[in-house]
DNA sequence: ATCAGGCCTCACGGGGCGTGAGGGTCAACC
DNA sequence: GGTTGACCCTCACGCCCCGTGAGGCCTGAT
């Protein structure tokens, strides 16, 4: 058998890791050397390249490298979609570090012109999850704000596959159920079991938003719920008042958690 | 002794982070409370609000919460300076990104329409250590990279106070010393007092340039010590040759420890 | 034959918190 | 004046992602 390819050393200058890396990915098996050579030494072939390559992407983004593995090895995983999610992704993190460069600027300004800051103003741009918050304070309460996390969750969405799809309906629709169960057996809206059940629901949709879903959104995401026609339809055709309930759920659970 | 200011949790709601992240950075003596009450409760005022402010812009660098602590406790540590200096660095991390957005691009169009890429390419902007060596493979050796390079220098150290030159200088007189005590033995330039010097020059370099110098800057800036008068009038003045011999220890050591 | 410079496998450690366990405190309401 | 319930505290263990040797084999050029 032929053996050729990349060795470690080659790998680490390509990419910028270290060798140790490379074994470490090795060990617990995110990235496996194309062939092994009768010495032990490891050769890396172009798709591990190519892999390292999505795992770099992925752990820039944040990512643990147990869900990097999981994520890269998810039948149906594409490519080409998560690059683009990637992408964007890239995009809102260069919006969140123009936001702390205007931060910058303010305080600069306030240390200088003596002029105070308000003190959630000292923060803006360092908590990703609290980005939405200083949106929403800008355009008070609803509007147009609700609009940007829509296009946002759109955005992160594009880098999905259709096997991601499912997997988010069977989690919806497992949610849904255990809701109407509990709007059946008559569960307050902050009982241990709904809680538990928000905490789910609020796990999904910071995974559909691709990012943690802030208080006041969630539960204006609630309110949406029964708001807007399609989604009552929704709900409600599931389980009459179904809507109401989880909006209920929705808001207490933002109120009490992530208050 | 009125007890007044923010509770830990309000510190954290505030910034975003997490209350065990106070407890540790008091415990660590990074963020120490303004006072603490008779029961043991911890009390933020606005000060320390500014000092977690100016922490989590060094955390978003990625500087350790030990270097943290050093740069914020040096006497004449300079708010407004650092402040400028963040910016710099967030403009680069916003290059760098950029840099991967186009890494993207190059990838995702070698892959729909099948053509082959480079294997270096794949990994442009992840290594932001390797960042300036895209840049020169741009402009070819020389030119005005190296421009470049003394620019960000500039930005880089924006955000200094007296106490950092004074150390930088100090540690730069050491160096020199040592090269022209080397230069006097008749020490070759790749013996290993003067590959230790070197790897002294390189952190030095790296830290007046607030990031690793790749090994072609490296050696040109040595080469800049001969070919500059100003440079080669300060090295020659210490020492006959010494100019020489720093060049050659350095481009000598770029080309071993830094291929 | 030698020798630098890769390569390998352990194995320890360390930074930066997460995550309980176990237990006081405080404001408010009954 | 008790009882919540939401805070607060202090240990203390653990996890993740490697850095950093130590000790030893491989290999290609001199």
């Amino acid at each position: 058998m032929i053996v050729s390819g990349h060795t470690v050393k080659q790998v680490a200058r390509l990419s910028g890791v270290s060798v140790r890396t490379l074994h470490h990915y090795d060990e617990i098996g995110l990235l496996k050397p194309a062939c092994v050579g009768a010495n032990g030494y490891r050769y890396y072939g172009r798709e591990e390249l190519l892999r390292l390559q999505q795992i770099l992407f992925h752990r820039e983004l944040g990512f643990s490298l147990e869900e990097i593995g999981r994520t890269l090895d998810a039948k149906g995983f594409d490519k080409v979609a998560a690059l683009r999610a990637h992408r964007a992704k890239l995009e809102a993190e260069t919006r969140r570090y123009r936001q702390l460069m205007r931060t910058i600027d303010d305080t600069l300004a306030s240390l200088e012109g003596e002029t105070k800051m308000a003190d959630t103003a000292m923060y803006r741009g360092f908590d990703p999850a609290k980005q939405a918050e200083y949106e929403q304070e800008l355009v008070a309460k609803g509007g147009p704000a609700m609009q940007t996390h829509i296009d946002e969750a759109k955005a992160g969405m594009a880098g999905w596959k259709q096997s991601d799809f499912d997997a988010m309906q069977a989690e919806a629709d497992a949610i849904e159920a255990g809701m109407a169960k509990a709007l059946v057996d008559g569960l307050p809206a902050d009982s241990a079991t709904v809680v538990a059940l928000m905490r789910r629901q609020h796990a999904w949709v910071t995974k559909s938003w691709n990012k943690p879903a802030p208080a006041v959104a969630f539960k204006g995401l609630g309110e949406m719920y029964v708001g807007d026609p399609r989604f009552r339809e929704r709900y409600d055709g599931r389980q009459a008042g179904l809507a109401e309930y989880m909006a209920a759920a929705m808001a207490s659970f933002a109120d009490s958690q992530l208050s």
